[in-house]
DNA sequence: CTGAAAGCGCTTACAG
DNA sequence: CTGAAAGCGCTTACAG
C-alpha cells in the first residue's frame, strides 16, 4: 500500500492515518485526542499523516462511542423577526457560534414552536443534544428550568422569580452597568438625572432601573424623573417626550438601551434640545444604534458576543461535570463618545 | 425481562423495543424507516412499543451506518448584526429552521471567519456536513459556486455573473416582483412613477429596477426618475430627497425595499407630501417595517419564510440525488394597504 | 416477510 | 507505551 491509496479514498479513516504512519489505529485516536502516553515520535507521524491525509475524525462514529451528541442547542423565540431586531441576540448567536467552531460541539438554532409549546422540551430531553442554551423572553424561562436536573442548561438571562431548583445563569451585571453609567453622568457634572428605563417585567428593565438609583443615592443626589419604554427606538423616543412633557428641570438621562437613547435623540433634536449640551444621555449596549447615533452614543459596552462565548464555554464545562457557579458575569467597559 | 426494564433504562435502543413488541430489531428498524414490507400486525407492536419506551433513534449509530451526517450548514455572513437587521435574514433562518425541525435533519449555521476565509471551505468539504445553503453577499458567492461539485449546495441568490458551473438557486422572482408593484400603481392611474432602487452590485437590486421599468414600458408609459439606495431605512430617506430635489413630477414611487419605503416615507412627511394622495408608494417585503410604517405600505409579499423552507428542502432533494431544477421560485402576492 | 450477522468509524478498557 | 479486540446503536444485504 503506497500513500497514494490513501489519497484516492474519499475519506480517510483512522486506519488509514495508522497505516501511513506505521501504527495502529488506537494509537492514530490517542494522539487525536491528546492522549499524553504517546511517545514524542510517534505523535510526529501520526500528525504528519492526518496533514497528509486531510484526516478529520468522523463526528459519528466518535459521538456513538463517546455517547455524546457533541450538539448544543440554543434556543431562541419563534418571533424571529422581531428578536433578531434587537441586535443583542445576533451579537449574542454570533459570539456563540464563533466559539462553538472552535470547539467539536455544533451549535444548532432550536426555535420555539407557539404552535406544539412541548416540542421544544421533548426535542431537548430526547437526547438530540448534549445541552441547551435559553434566550428565551423572560415569561418562557421557567419551564426551562425544570429541565435543568435533566440537562445541562445554561440560562442567558435572569429569570425574575426564585427559581425552583439551582441553575446556571450568564449574564452581565445590569445593576453595575447602569451604575457605571448614571455615575460617569455624574462625574462629568450633572445632577438632575432622569432615566428612560426598560419594562419593568423584565430582570434587565429592574436592575438597570435600581443601578441607576443607586449610582444616584451613593452621590447624594435627588433621582429625576422615570419613565418607562420597551427597549425599542420609538419607545425610547416616546417615553423623552414623556420626560420633557412632565417639564421637571433635567440635565441628563440615563437610557436603559442604545436603542432606547438613540429613539430619545430623535426627540431631543425635534425640541431643539442640545446633546450634551442641554442634556447629556449615556446607555447601556453598544451596537449600531450606538455608533450611528447623532451625536454617537457614549454607553457602556457590554460585549454581547463574549457574553455568548461565555455561554458556550460554561455549558460545555457543565457538560463535562465541572462544578460551575450559579452566576457568571461577564465583564463590560464604558465607551465615551459624544453624548455626555 | 418486563417493560419496567426498559422504562428504567435512560434511553431504549432498538434491541429494546424489539424485545417489547417481540420481534428483532431489524424489523424495528424496518417499521421506524417505513420499509412497506413488515406485516402491518408488527408495524403496529412496534409502533406501540416505541410510543411506550418513547424511543428516540440514536443519530449518531444512523449518520454512521447511512454515511450521512444528517446536518446541513447555513452559512451567513461574519458580519451578523448587519446581517439580522435587515429582517429577510432572521425569516429565512426562521422558515429554515423550522422546515429543518420537521426533518431529521439538523440545520447548524455557519459564520464565514473574516480572518481565515479558508475555514468555512474547509468546513464545508471536511465531510462535517450533507449540503450548504448559501446566504453569503454577492461578493462571496463565487467562492462557493466551484464547491457546487464537491457537496450539494443551493444558493438563496443569484449570482451577479454567470457561474462557471450548473449551481441551483431558490430565490424569488425580483423582476415580476417589482413588476407586479409598478403594475399596482400604474392600475391605479398613477402614470409618472420614479423607483427607488437597490444597489446595482445586487441581483436583487437590478432585477427589481428591470422589473419597474418593464411594467412602465408594458404600460407605455415614460420612466420616472431613479435614486438608488443600499436597502436601509437611512438610505431610502436619502434617496427620497434626491429625488424631491430633482424637482420632476412624479405621482408615485415603487421602492425595492420596504425598508427604504420606510425611509422614504419619513422624507415625504418632513416635505408635507401626502400619502397616497400627492405620492403613491409601493414596495417590496412584507415585514414589520411594511406593516408600522405610516401609512402600512402597500407592498409585495415574498413569503420569505417560506423560501427558507424551499432552501431545505431543495437542499434535501439534492442530497437525495434527485434532478434538481438550476432555479426554483418561490411565490409572492400583492398585500393591499394604504400607500397607494 | 423476518432474523442473524456484518459493518459503519471511532474510543477505551485490557493485556502485554 | 502500544496493539488487538470489544462495543457504541443503528441499517441492510443475505438467507431462509
Amino acid at each position: 500500500m503506497t500513500s497514494e491509496d490513501f489519497l484516492l479514498g474519499d475519506k480517510p479513516t483512522l486506519e488509514a492515518v495508522g497505516a501511513l504512519a506505521g501504527v495502529s489505529r488506537a494509537t492514530v485516536s490517542r494522539v487525536i485526542n491528546g492522549h499524553a502516553t504517546v511517545k514524542p515520535e510517534l505523535v510526529e507521524a501520526v500528525n504528519a499523516a492526518v496533514d497528509q491525509l486531510r484526516y478529520v475524525p468522523n463526528r459519528a462514529a466518535r459521538s456513538l462511542v463517546r455517547r455524546r451528541t457533541q450538539m448544543i442547542a440554543m434556543v431562541i423565540p419563534e418571533r424571529t423577526a422581531e428578536f433578531f431586531a434587537d441586535p443583542y441576540f445576533a451579537e449574542v448567536i454570533q459570539g456563540a457560534a464563533m466559539y462553538a467552531s472552535s470547539t467539536d460541539q455544533t451549535l444548532s438554532l432550536l426555535i420555539e414552536s407557539d404552535s406544539d409549546p412541548d416540542k421544544t422540551r421533548r426535542y431537548l430531553t430526547g437526547g438530540n443534544v448534549d445541552g441547551a442554551l435559553i434566550l428565551s423572553h423572560h415569561s418562557r424561562i421557567s419551564r426551562y428550568v425544570e429541565l435543568s436536573d435533566t440537562i445541562p442548561m445554561v440560562f442567558g438571562v435572569r429569570p425574575m422569580e426564585t427559581p425552583s431548583r439551582p441553575i446556571h445563569v450568564v449574564d452581565v451585571d445590569n445593576v453595575e452597568a447602569a451604575a457605571i453609567a448614571t455615575r460617569h453622568l455624574i462625574n462629568r457634572g450633572r445632577t438632575r438625572i432622569a432615566t428612560i428605563s426598560g419594562p419593568l417585567d423584565t430582570a434587565a428593565g429592574i436592575d438597570r432601573l435600581h443601578g441607576w438609583r443607586t449610582a444616584i443615592t451613593e452621590a447624594a443626589l435627588v433621582p429625576g424623573p422615570i419613565e418607562t419604554g420597551t427597549f425599542t427606538p420609538a419607545s425610547g423616543a416616546e417615553a423623552m417626550q414623556r420626560l420633557l412633557d412632565r417639564g421637571d428641570p433635567i440635565d441628563a438621562v440615563f437610557a436603559a438601551s442604545a436603542q432606547m437613547a438613540s429613539g430619545a435623540l430623535e426627540t431631543l433634536r425635534a425640541h431643539s434640545r442640545a446633546v450634551p449640551d442641554d442634556i447629556a444621555l449615556c446607555s447601556v449596549d453598544n451596537n449600531y444604534f450606538s455608533t450611528s447615533a447623532i451625536p454617537p452614543l457614549t454607553t457602556v459596552d457590554l460585549d454581547t458576543a463574549n457574553k455568548g462565548a461565555v455561554l458556550v464555554k460554561t455549558l460545555l464545562r457543565l457538560i463535562d461535570g465541572a462544578e460551575v457557579e450559579p452566576f457568571t458575569a461577564v465583564p463590560m467597559t464604558l465607551i465615551e463618545r459624544r453624548s455626555v
